[in-house]
DNA sequence: TCTATATATTCGCATATACGAATATTGGCA
DNA sequence: TGCCAATATTCGTATATGCGAATATATAGA
């Protein structure tokens, strides 16, 4: 069962928590696309799926040769606040990126 | 400096979200008065709030003997929320245990 | 200055965690 | 059936983490 302390140390770690706030974007993401984005070999993204899969945190989903993983359906609302709020700095450098941007 | 992923290795343990979560609404607590309350040896406290204070998520306060912990004044807004999050769980524990009791 | 109390730190050890490399599994297709 | 692409798992290892025990530091008060 997900607990507060066992989603924290689901992101505790960066490349996890980079795949759950890609995920509470993207509504899916298949295996190969994760790898790509994140710029990590494919066996490392498998076991970190995993670990998230078996906390509670994903679903998956095969099609064909493809597996999809999104956000569980299942997940408690505290756990999709806790991601929101953590989703917030990139947010706001993204904003400054933008701003930077629209001044030129 | 503070990041998400710091944030939640700092939460990814059970005696050091029990702190946070206590700060989080008791305003100050001394390392007695956390002893006491989390039944852990005092050294153990002790080395949770230093790293909790080197993360920069805990101020403390020297008062005579006596060592005053609280919340940094500079949380940033996203790990305030991020903790509010986390602090529900409890809080319905609570409510429904309030619930049991008030339906006897 | 000496003592007691509150808090912090160090050390050694056991366990957990993450990773790279290699290998296994599964489904699609010729 | 045989091969390829996508994904998962295993294994060995290096590092990180948490803990108990012992010890150090600092402050108040006699």
């Amino acid at each position: 069962m997900l607990t507060p302390v066992s989603l924290c140390r689901c992101l505790g770690d960066e490349t996890r928590l980079q795949i759950v706030l890609m995920l509470a974007q993207q509504t899916e993401l298949c295996v190969c696309d994760l790898v790509d984005s994140l710029a990590v070999p494919q066996p490392t993204a498998s076991r970190h799926l995993a670990k998230l899969r078996d906390a509670g945190l994903l679903m998956d989903r095969r099609q064909g040769q493809w597996i999809y993983y999104r956000l569980s359906d299942q997940l408690p609302p505290w756990a999709r606040d806790c991601i929101a709020a953590l989703s917030e700095p990139g947010k706001t450098l993204y904003k400054r990126t933008l701003q930077r941007a629209a001044c030129c």
